[in-house]
DNA sequence: TTGAATTGATTAATCGATTAACCATATTTG
DNA sequence: CAAATATGGTTAATCGATTAATCAATTCAA
C-alpha cells in the first residue's frame, strides 16, 4: 500500500496540493473555515503522514544528527549515546549512530555516508589522525561539536572533562600509600584525553619511580595481559587505568595471578563499570559526567545549527572520584 | 558554501544533468569517452556527494533501518546496536536508533517518527501491549523483524532465543544443591520471554517450594530490594534472576545484607554482564547469542526488504549456560 | 542516394512538500 | 457605480537525482 500524500487529500478534498499544505501546516493564510475543516477530516481519516524526506529536500534540513563514538558497545559510549537521544528528542531529533573502533578510515568513511543523508550536524568523538576530516567539516561549513576529545590546534566547539585535575587527584589518592613503584596502562594514542590523563599521573607522582604502558585499542584483552605482567615483574605496588576498558581487562589478569588488592597492588581507575562494585575490592574510580556532557553536547549543536556563527567554545566539565577500598592500603 | 549538485557539475561541463547522472551512476549507456572523461574529472574536484535525501525521494529508498530497543544504555542492547550497526554497514544502510524504555507510548512515537523518515525498515524489540503497532506496520506493509521478544498470536518475523530451554537447564543446575526454597527475580510484564523464562523455572523446580517476585521496570532498584528482601524473609537458598540488570541490582542487595554466595544462598542470572565476573563468587549466567542475534534480524529484515511476500518464520536461537562458582553449593 | 541504424546527448516528467506569485470572485469604499 | 480591497483558492517553480522518451547528427547498408 502506498503512503498517503499531499495528493491523495487533495484529490478526495477537490482542492490543490497547495490549499492542503497550507492548511495542514497552520499557515496564517486565506482558506475558508470549511475546506479547513474538510482537509482536516480527510487527513485524519486517511491517517496522513508527511514525507520527512520531501520536506528535507525542500528544506535542506533533516532533523537528524549524526553520532560517531569510538564504539557503541562500550557502556561509556552507548549511556552517552542514550541522553544524546533524549536530548535531541525533545527538540524533534533523530540520531544515527555509527562507531569508529578508534580508527580514522572508519571514522572518515562514516561522515561522509552521513553527511550524504544530509545529517543536520554532528556529535563526534574523533580519533587519532583524524584532524583533516575536522577542517573538512569546518571547511564545509556542517555544524559540529566534539566530544570526549579535541585537537588542541584546531579552533572547534568541545565539550570534555577536566582530564588533567581529576586523573591528579585520583593518582594522589594512590599516592596516599606511599608505592615504591607505581604504574599506568593507557591506550596508545596521541589524543589530548590520553595525554592529560597520564599528564595528571606524572605530575602527582613525579618522585617516585614510575611506569608508563600503552596498548593497542583493538587488542586490549592480550596487551593489557602483557602490559600488567611487565608492571608486575618491575614491581608495582600502585596502578592506574586510563579507561573502563582497560580496567576491567586489568582485574582478569589480577585475579588471574592472584594479586591482593590493595595490599599488593593498589588500583584506581578512569571510567565506570558494573565490575567496579562488585570486585572483592570494590575499585576507586573517576565518575564523567556523562549526562551533562550529552545534554551540553546537544545544546551546544543545536546552537551551531540554528545561530550561524556562534563562536566555538570548549566546555570543560567536571569529573568526580569516588574513592573505595582499592586505594586504601 | 553550498553542496555541489549534478547541476554544478553539468553547467561546467557544459552538458545536461541527464548525461552528469548517466555518467556517475555507470549506467551503461551512450555517452562519449570524451565527455564521460571530463565529467568525472570535474566530478572529482569538486569533491562531488550525491545528495542521498533526492536519490531517496526518487527511489522510495532511504537505506536506513529503525533500531527500537529497550534501552540502548543496556549493555544487552548495546551490543546488539553494535552488531546490528556493523551488520547492516556491509549492506550500505545506516541505523537510526530509538529507545522504548518498555513503554508502549514511547515505541509508538518513535515508529510513527522513523516511519516519517521513511526508513526501509524496523527491527524491533517490542513492549508490552505494542500489539496495534504491529499491526498498523503490518497492515502498512512496512518491512519489519521482531528481535529478543514476539507477540505468539501475530504471524511475524521473529529472532528469538530458547527462553524456556536454556531457562531450565540453568535453573536444573540450582536444583542440584537440593535448595528447600527457590525464588525467582523478573520483570512485571506478559512478554512472552518473560513468560518463557518463569515456565522454565517453574518446570525444574517442580517438587520444591518457590516463590516469583516480579518487578517493574522503571523502579528497578527499590523494588528488586523489596522483592528481595521478601525472598530472604521466606527463606530462599537458590535464586534466578530473570535479566542482567535485576541481577545487578540484586547483587547490591545481597552484598549490603552480607549474604554467603552460594553457601546461603546459590544463584544465576540471565545475561550477561562485567559484574558477575567479578563478584566474588563469580555467577552464573545465561548468555545469549548476540552476534547471531543481530547477523540474523539484519539478514532476515534484508530479505523481506529485497523479496517481497517471504513468509514469516520465527529464528530460535540457542543461548548457552556458563556455569559458575554461584550455584555450586 | 535514400532509408535505416547507430551514436551522443537533451527534454521533461517524477518523487512529495513548500511557497511566492497570481487569478478569480465577492465585498467595500469613496 | 467604478475602483479598491478582501476572500478563497490555484499555478508553477523549487529542492536534487533519475530515467523514459525523444531528437539531431553521423555512419552504414542497399
Amino acid at each position: 500500500m502506498k503512503k498517503v500524500s499531499l495528493k491523495d487529500i487533495a484529490q478526495q478534498a477537490g482542492v490543490s496540493t497547495a490549499t492542503v499544505s497550507y492548511v495542514l501546516s497552520n499557515k496564517k493564510c486565506r482558506v475558508g473555515e470549511r475546506t479547513k475543516q474538510k482537509i482536516r477530516e480527510i487527513a485524519k481519516e486517511l491517517n496522513y503522514q508527511p514525507n520527512q524526506i520531501a520536506k528535507s529536500l525542500k528544506s535542506g534540513k533533516t532533523f537528524t544528527f549524526g553520532l560517531i563514538v569510538a564504539d557503541i558497545s562500550n557502556p561509556f559510549f552507548a549511556n552517552i549515546a542514550r541522553v544524546i537521544e533524549d536530548e535531541a528528542a525533545k527538540h524533534d531529533y533523530t540520531v544515527i549512530f555509527g562507531s569508529s573502533d578508534e580508527s580514522a578510515q572508519k571514522s572518515w568513511k562514516l561522515i561522509q555516508f552521513l553527511q550524504n543523508r544530509q545529517v543536520d550536524g554532528f556529535i563526534i568523538v574523533p580519533t587519532e589522525n583524524s584532524e583533516y576530516q575536522i577542517e573538512y567539516l569546518q571547511q564545509q561549513k556542517v555544524p559540529f561539536v566534539l566530544l570526549d576529545r579535541y585537537f588542541p590546534k584546531l579552533s572547534t566547539t568541545n565539550v570534555v572533562i577536566n582530564n588533567f585535575e581529576v586523573a591528579s587527584t585520583m593518582v594522589n589518592d594512590l599516592m596516599k600509600a606511599s608505592p615504591k613503584k607505581i604504574g599506568m596502562i593507557a591506550y596508545k594514542n596521541s589524543l589530548i584525553h590520553m595525554e592529560e590523563r597520564i599528564r595528571g599521573f606524572q605530575e602527582v607522582s613525579k618522585a617516585t619511580e614510575k611506569f608508563i604502558e600503552r596498548v593497542n585499542f583493538n587488542a586490549i584483552e592480550t596487551e593489557v595481559e602483557l602490559a600488567l605482567d611487565k608492571l608486575i615483574k618491575n614491581g608495582v605496588d600502585a596502578l592506574f587505568f586510563a579507561t573502563n576498558s582497560l580496567a576491567v581487562a586489568g582485574l582478569r589478569v589480577l585475579q588471574k595471578n592472584n594479586i591482593k588488592i590493595p595490599q599488593e597492588i593498589a588500583l584506581a581507575s578512569f571510567d565506570e563499570s558494573e565490575a567496579f562494585e562488585f570486585f572483592y575490592s570494590p575499585v576507586s574510580y573517576i565518575q564523567q559526567p556523562i549526562k551533562e556532557m550529552g545534554e551540553c553536547a546537544v545544546q551546544l549543536l543545536l546552537n551551531k545549527i540554528n545561530i550561524r556563527g556562534t563562536e566555538e567554545k570548549t566546555e570543560k566539565l567536571t569529573a568526580k572520584c569516588v574513592f573505595r577500598k582499592s586505594t586504601q592500603k
